[in-house]
DNA sequence: CACACGATGGATATAATATAACATGCGGCG
DNA sequence: CGCCGCATGTTATATTATATCCATCGTGTG
């Protein structure tokens, strides 16, 4: 059972093995394609990983840099056709007030999210808060506004680097 | 005196008098700026007349138009420093989810607010709930995060456009 | 097999958004 | 005047994203 209110915050800062963060990652994503028929292709995977290399937000011109090393070097829409599957199946979100990209912990079940962004370390956690969402509904349902996408970014400083800020 | 809940939302649609809103905004303008000692120079009320031209959001590269017509064209970096200028006096409020700057209607009192985004004709509307702003609050104390801004963009359709969808 | 089809990804080019770095003009003030 | 600080102009470039067209590959079907 979930606690009640919905899914919060986790920092993890910065001494978690983060292996296991991936590998259920991309567990995680097999499963849903699978359940849809969709394809997650070798390309797919490698861009979903490069995405959850950190608990940060990944910007689409280093997944880019990552993925093309040499001479037959990955070309803008690649990745932008990658990410674009990826957020289609909800496996990563886009954060827009960064120009990047994230990994969903949560793929199975649709949700809309709110996204908690430390400027100290840059981790970027995801929590589903239902007085949040229910704070949301009941103005826009007051206003006539017929919602489709919530976007709630926010950012501050996480416990960790509130607490031993990260050196310069 | 306000009503409790914080500010509504508003929709005007297309048949209000939008002169006095342009109006309104600029007086409001000068007037926040002669407070604080600082210059609302012939450019920066340029830009802010055009960013108040509708009740859209709008792109800087369009003001950036509206402003060079031939050959003195004005050129991107002075769009963005107007553009910095007003938003560090909370004369306009950027919408991430957009690429693009909107009005504030509020502009005396520092606040963060919520904004609606109508789908269909474009309107921006800002909000400031209370409801939602303390869910947020609450939740970011429950985490130990810090907040510093937070980022509230709901996209959906308005009142009017529910009502009447703007014809392709 | 030959073929059409749809999905995927590659290649080329360019659009759209934003900033860095340096130069100029202008008004106040010692 | 000579200097300073701010606003603006100028040039160049960085960053983010998309349009368009083509090649490839697997799959179903005649």
């Amino acid at each position: 059972m979930e606690p009640p209110g919905g899914i919060g915050p986790v920092f993890r800062g910065s001494g978690h093995a983060h292996g296991a963060c991936v590998d259920d990652a991309l567990a995680r994503a097999e499963e849903v394609c699978r359940h849809r028929g969709a394809r997650l292709t070798p390309l797919r995977r490698r861009v979903l990983a490069l995405v959850w290399r950190s608990h940060r937000a990944v910007k689409a011109y280093d997944i880019l840099a990552a993925l093309g090393g040499g001479r037959g070097a990955a070309k803008p829409p690649t990745v932008y056709r990658a990410l674009d599957f990826l957020m289609g199946h909800g496996l990563i979100h886009r954060i827009d007030s960064l120009n990047a990209f994230v990994g969903c912990p949560r793929p199975e079940r649709g949700h809309s999210a709110q996204f908690l962004i430390c400027g100290g370390c840059g981790e970027v956690s995801e929590m589903d808060a239902d007085g949040i969402e229910r704070a949301i509904a009941d103005r826009a349902a007051d206003a006539g506004f017929a919602l489709s996408r919530r976007i709630v970014e926010l950012h501050g400083t996480c416990p960790q680097c509130t607490a031993a800020p990260p050196r310069a």
